[in-house]
DNA sequence: CATATTTTTCAGTATTTACTGAAAACGGCT
DNA sequence: AGCCGTTTTCAGTAAATACTGAAAAATATG
C-alpha cells in the first residue's frame, strides 16, 4: 500500500495537488478559447479552489508570475465580481477569496458578458438596419432584415438569461428538469 | 434631395455598403472577444450579408487579406459547418455561401463549441474529481465537491442546448417566450 | 511628518497568434 | 503524359497580446 493507493497521507495531497494543477490549466486554456486572459483564468481557478484568501504575492508564487500581471488580473476579476478582497486581521497585505457557488458565477459572467458584448452588439445592429430602412433595392432588404433577425434572437437571449439569473439556483435547475425531462 | 437623403441611388447604395461594413467589423471585434480569430468572423458576416456565393478571390479582394489567410478561415468556417462551398456552373473556382438562418447558425456554433470545448472539460473535471475521491482531507473533499459542482452544472447546460438545437425555431422561440411571459 | 509597506502603473520586452506569399500539390483537360 | 487554372501548405514575418520589473503613487505606522 503505497505510491497507487490514494486514500491518506502525503500521496493524497501530492494527488490533490496534480489534480488542482490540472484544474487551473485547463481552466486557464478554456478561458483563452473564450477569449478571456489564460492568466486571469488561471488566477480564478486558483482562488476558486482555494481554501483561504490569498495574497497577491501567494499567488505570484503559485502560478510564478509578476506582480503587474497578477495585480491587473485580481483587479480585472474583481470587476466582473468574480472575487473580491477581504481583510484578514493582523495581515497588512490585501487578500482575495472567489464566488464559490456555480450558479453565482454563471450570473455574474453571464451579466458581465451581456453588458460587455451582447448589448452593444444589438445596438450595432439596430444602428445597421435603420442606416438602410429607407432604402428599397432587394440587397438593402435582406441586409435590414438579416440586421433584425440577428438583434431579435441576441435580445430573446438577454431576456432568457435576465430571467434566468433573476432566479435561485434551485429553481432554474428544476425548471430546467422539468422542461426537458 | 441629396446626401442627407437615404432613399434611392447612389447615395443608397453607399449607406449600404457602410453600414455593411460597419455590421463586418463589429462580427470581427465580437469574434476576437469570444476566442474566434477576427479575420475568420469577418469572412462570416461577408458571406452572411452577401446576396451571391463568393468566390477566393473576391472574399480577398473585399477585405483585403491574402490567399492563405482567406483558405484557412474558410476552411475553418466550413469545419463548423457555417458555410458550404457551392459550384457555379461556368466557374472553375470554388464559391462559398453561408448559413443565412440565424437560428440554425445558433445551433451550429453551440453544437461545436459543446463538441471542441464544453465536453473536454467535463471530462477533466471528472478526472479531476475521480483522481481526489477517495481523499478524506476536508481540502480533498471541497475540490472534489466542486468538481462536481461545476461538472453537474456543464452537463445540465449540454442537456439543454443539445434539446433546444433537437428543436424547430419557431418552437424553441415559443417555448422560449411563454417561460418567461 | 518621516518611514515602511503595499499597490499601481507603464515602458520595454517576450510570447503568442495571425498573416503573407511563393512553392508545391491537386485535378481536370487534351 | 504535359499543360493550366485552382487550392493547399508552410517557412518566414508581422501584428496583437500578455508579461515583467522597477519606479511612482498610495496607504499605513509610530
Amino acid at each position: 500500500m503505497n505510491s497507487g493507493d490514494s486514500s491518506a497521507g502525503g500521496g493524497g495531497d501530492e494527488a490533490l495537488k496534480e489534480a488542482r494543477e490540472a484544474f487551473i490549466n485547463h481552466w486557464g486554456a478554456m478561458g483563452s478559447a473564450w477569449g478571456i486572459n489564460r492568466t486571469m483564468a488561471q488566477i480564478h481557478a486558483l482562488l476558486f479552489t482555494a481554501t483561504e484568501p490569498m495574497s497577491t504575492d501567494g499567488i505570484m508564487a503559485e502560478l510564478q508570475i509578476s506582480r503587474g500581471n497578477a495585480n491587473t488580473n485580481l483587479r480585472e476579476l474583481a470587476s466582473w465580481g468574480l472575487i473580491r478582497s477581504v481583510m484578514i486581521r493582523g495581515e497588512r497585505k490585501e487578500h482575495f477569496e472567489a464566488e464559490k457557488d456555480v450558479w453565482k458565477m454563471f450570473c455574474l459572467i453571464a451579466r458581465e458578458r451581456k453588458r460587455r458584448e451582447v448589448s452593444p452588439t444589438v445596438e450595432v445592429l439596430e444602428e445597421c438596419r435603420q442606416r438602410t430602412r429607407g432604402l428599397r433595392t432587394a440587397e438593402s432588404r435582406q441586409f435590414a432584415r438579416q440586421m433584425k433577425e440577428i438583434g431579435d434572437f441576441l435580445r430573446l437571449g438577454e431576456t432568457l438569461l435576465e430571467k434566468a439569473v433573476a432566479m435561485e439556483e434551485s429553481k432554474a435547475v428544476a425548471l430546467a428538469r422539468k422542461l426537458f425531462r
